[in-house]
DNA sequence: TCTGGGGTCCTAGGACCC
DNA sequence: TCTGGGGTCCTAGGACCC
């Protein structure tokens, strides 16, 4: 049976968020009709763009380019600094009103949501829920929704992708040729900037010119990605809606430095406070980690990575950092000025899957209690409540995100 | 004051086993 | 002895997403 699928996806959702707020507030100004963007901090080293208003975007600001660049292409541009708390509100907010329409909704992003809508259309069409989600969202929640309306994901996703903002778009199968062919094959999701270089040398330059690009050549020249990229073209896509709530595979933190730092025994400070927060999340979720992972970034934009396979899979913070400062020290070589650093732990499984040998139960018990009493207070006193006294120094100049 | 941070999935090569 | 090869695990790195 056909799936009726819509895709909602917020416009400029950092930018527009932020303007509801200000707006909230008193302020006068809405800065989704100005040139503006949502930026980090270039103090912080963490100067780029993540979101942009319709009138920075005349001005040729892209996301993802540095403050520095958005200067010079529009010298009297606003800047505002990221909020996350904001924007989890926010996400949280429309993920309610959506609810109210099916219960079958995957949290693609946190400003993007897929709608599996297909026992839920008692006599109504999915157009019609198209508009009228994309009605309530900007007269109860204060901002503007694409939606995307298709009966698969990836349509959904492209549809919703079209002209913006405030619009609603269908994709239906017959409509692939005229809505969807002649666009630059660059559109197309899951084609990034390593593949569309490859794709113009084979003379592929629109959607439509893949479509029509022989299956076998690009399976035999990009593998399964090569698979996927010509069914996407041909709007072929039967993944489900993944609407119950997922751990995560993975969880990690990283931090690029105020300066570049060249000090081991530094670096080693920096990442037990990462690591403290990584572990942190992972107990939080219930989960043990299974493998380590240490990145280091070089003042040259290098990237080097070590993991480790534990002996057994734990979530204490000890063992751990033990493991992450090994693999650190592993692979730091001394002199090199590093940038950024970040660990994340992989592999992860339940806790209640672990069975421990009566020895290394014992003392993984009086590990667990430790980190047990450090975290009930960081949950109730604020994650920055509780920190190591050696550690004090490096909390000064790494500020740490509440959690 | 030039280039974030958090994820997922895939590939390739080496080790090891049979 | 004329040096195969499939399967699995592990690690490093890359591509892509928002």
């Amino acid at each position: 049976m056909e799936r009726q699928i819509l895709h909602v996806d917020v416009n400029n959702a950092f930018l527009s968020w932020t303007a509801v707020d200000m707006l909230k507030h008193g302020c006068n100004l809405d800065i989704r009709e100005i040139p503006a963007v949502i930026g980090g901090d270039e103090t912080k080293r963490s100067g780029i763009v993540l979101a942009k208003s319709p009138k920075a975007k005349m001005f040729g600001i892209t996301t993802g380019e540095t403050l520095y660049q958005a200067r010079m292409k529009c010298p009297g541009i606003r800047v505002y600094p990221v909020n996350f708390k904001l924007y989890k509100e926010n996400s949280n907010k429309l993920y309610q009103l959506l609810l109210q329409y099916t219960d079958k909704i995957e949290r693609f992003s946190i400003d993007e949501c897929f709608l599996d809508m297909t026992d839920y259309l008692i006599g109504d069409t999915l157009i019609n829920k198209a508009y009228e989600i994309n009605r309530r969202v900007k007269k109860e929640l204060g901002f503007t929704v694409n939606v995307g309306v298709a009966h698969n994901k990836l349509l959904a996703k492209m549809a919703s992708d079209f002209t913006k903002p405030d619009r609603v778009h269908t994709l239906y199968e017959e409509e692939i040729s005229t809505k969807m062919w002649q666009l630059p094959v660059s559109e197309l999701f899951m084609l990034g900037r390593k593949t569309i270089p490859k794709l113009y040398n084979m003379r592929i330059k629109t959607i439509g010119d893949l479509a029509k690009t022989d299956k076998q050549i690009l399976i035999k020249k990009f593998g399964k990605h090569g698979l996927m990229m010509w069914e996407y073209a041909n709007g072929i896509d039967n993944s489900e809606v993944h609407y119950k709530f997922e751990k995560p595979k993975g969880i990690g933190n990283s931090t690029t430095l105020p300066e570049d730092v060249t000090d081991i025994s530094r670096l080693e400070e920096i990442l037990l406070a990462i690591t403290e927060q990584v572990t942190y999340r992972l107990r939080r979720y219930d989960l043990l980690a299974n493998v380590v992972n240490v990145q280091l970034r070089t003042q040259n934009f290098e990237d080097k990575s070590h993991q480790r396979k534990l002996p057994e899979a734990t979530s204490n913070t000890k063992e751990i950092y033990a493991e992450a400062k090994e693999l650190l020290h592993e692979m730091y070589k001394t002199g090199t000025p590093i940038r950024l650093i970040g660990m994340r732990v992989d592999n992860l499984i339940e806790k209640d899957e672990l069975q421990l040998s009566l020895f290394s139960k014992q003392d993984s018990e009086k590990q667990e209690k430790i980190d047990k009493v450090v975290d009930e207070l960081k949950q109730k006193y604020g994650y920055n409540s509780i920190t190591r006294a050696g550690k004090l120094h490096s909390e000064e100049k790494i500020k740490l995100k509440d959690i």
